[in-house]
DNA sequence: CGGAATCCTCTTCGATACTG
DNA sequence: CAGTATCGAAGAGGATTCCG
């Protein structure tokens, strides 16, 4: 057996040996929405195999930082959580994932990413809005990617995106995953979009594009980066 | 070619896809240092191998997160360097380093560390410390871990590690690596570390206590994760 | 000597098939 | 549904060689 390693005495490095694994930041990401079954996982890690997910699990809870836990008769299916430990990785995800978006979008690298899943969206939205435009809106907005739909409740400042359909939503917009991805990469004006008809929306527009705003820091950002 | 992917519409994901190849973030680390050629970053990589560093190299470069530049005739050698982009991942490296030094901490994970270079300690020295202590102390430190040295300059509650001898120190110590794991693991208490002469000072050894505080909190705080 | 390419072995990954 | 078993493909790592 014995673990693949840098055998550094760096706490980057020794990190990196427990975390810096193919696949175990996912597996983070995942458990950071909920508990979840095996199957849940596999279908948001699309691509990852059977047996390496279960490879990964059992590392990450023998480091402590996933617990397997049996849900109570009711519903009788065993899940994954993350421990205190693995919601310490919280700050590790959002640094990364922050460096993402800019990078991504200076670079305009769409690549070929044929895979979303709504549920990516909330969260990397929890770290990436405008805290000050966000106290000057308030509202629950309903945002649908292809077939998957999510909401978003603003309100005092703070935001609460949420997997699944609003219960009563001010602003419902729709798109496919193309259109989005064009949204977020900024490769296409959202009023082209909204225009062409690529994105439709029930309610206010001047809101929704209010709505868009507070994601748009992230997309603003990226000529710092230039040299 | 065509290099492996999670094709992922994700920032998380994407980011990994560019930095989560093994190895990639350590040569980050080792260029925050500063410039460095491609010998010293063998150096600082125990393990790697040179094609795999060449090929890291390359991806990073087209990237853009690093450049390889060549040095006017004097010192006629090439170095590769951070752009803009590669700074940027100052925080990424700075939340998983912190990240790692609480959970090896909790864990008392030493494992068998073989190596070590005094340069990462500076690193990790540079987002670890304690800036409210840092306030009431100032001087210069000087660190030797067997037989690589260091010095801190400690001055209006910033901290400056440098590589390499202090010109004039206040207080000097050194210790070889064994003392030093068992020092930042807190698996020994300090004073014990002295008193057996595993650590040597030279100067008050007061004002050296008062300057291990300064990094502390991190060895504290890994109570806070217990679930 | 610094840096890169080649060759070879070993481990890990990824996809599918199979089992309780 | 929740995994385990299997196997070909890709990547890692060490040594050696080649080029300047």
């Amino acid at each position: 057996m014995s673990k693949r390693s840098y055998r550094q005495f760096c706490s980057l490095a020794m990190a990196l040996d427990i975390i810096g694994e193919r696949w175990t930041l996912l597996i983070v990401r995942e458990l950071i929405e909920g508990p979840k079954r095996f199957t849940d996982l596999i279908d948001g890690l699309p691509g990852i195999g059977t047996n390496l997910l279960s490879k990964r699990l059992k590392e990450m809870e023998s480091y402590d930082f996933i617990a397997h836990r049996r849900l109570p008769p009711p519903a009788a299916s065993a899940v994954y959580e993350l421990t205190a430990v693995g919601r310490s990785l919280e700050p590790v995800v959002s640094a990364i994932g922050q460096w993402g978006a800019t990078v991504i979008l200076s670079q305009r690298v769409s690549s070929e990413t044929k895979y979303f899943r709504v549920g990516w969206a909330t969260l990397a939205m929890r770290y990436m809005y405008n805290e000050e435009l966000a106290s000057q809106l308030s509202g629950t907005y309903e945002i649908k990617v292809d077939d998957e739909v999510m909401h978003v409740i603003v309100k005092d400042g703070k935001i609460d995106p949420r997997f699944g359909p609003a219960e009563s939503a001010d602003i419902r917009v729709s798109m496919n995953l193309d259109t989005y991805k064009s949204l977020l990469l900024a490769t296409t004006p959202v009023e082209e979009l909204i225009k062409k008809g690529n994105i439709v929306i029930e309610g206010s527009i001047e809101e929704a594009l209010k709505f868009y705003q507070l994601f748009m820091p992230a997309i603003e950002s990226h000529f710092d980066l230039k040299d």
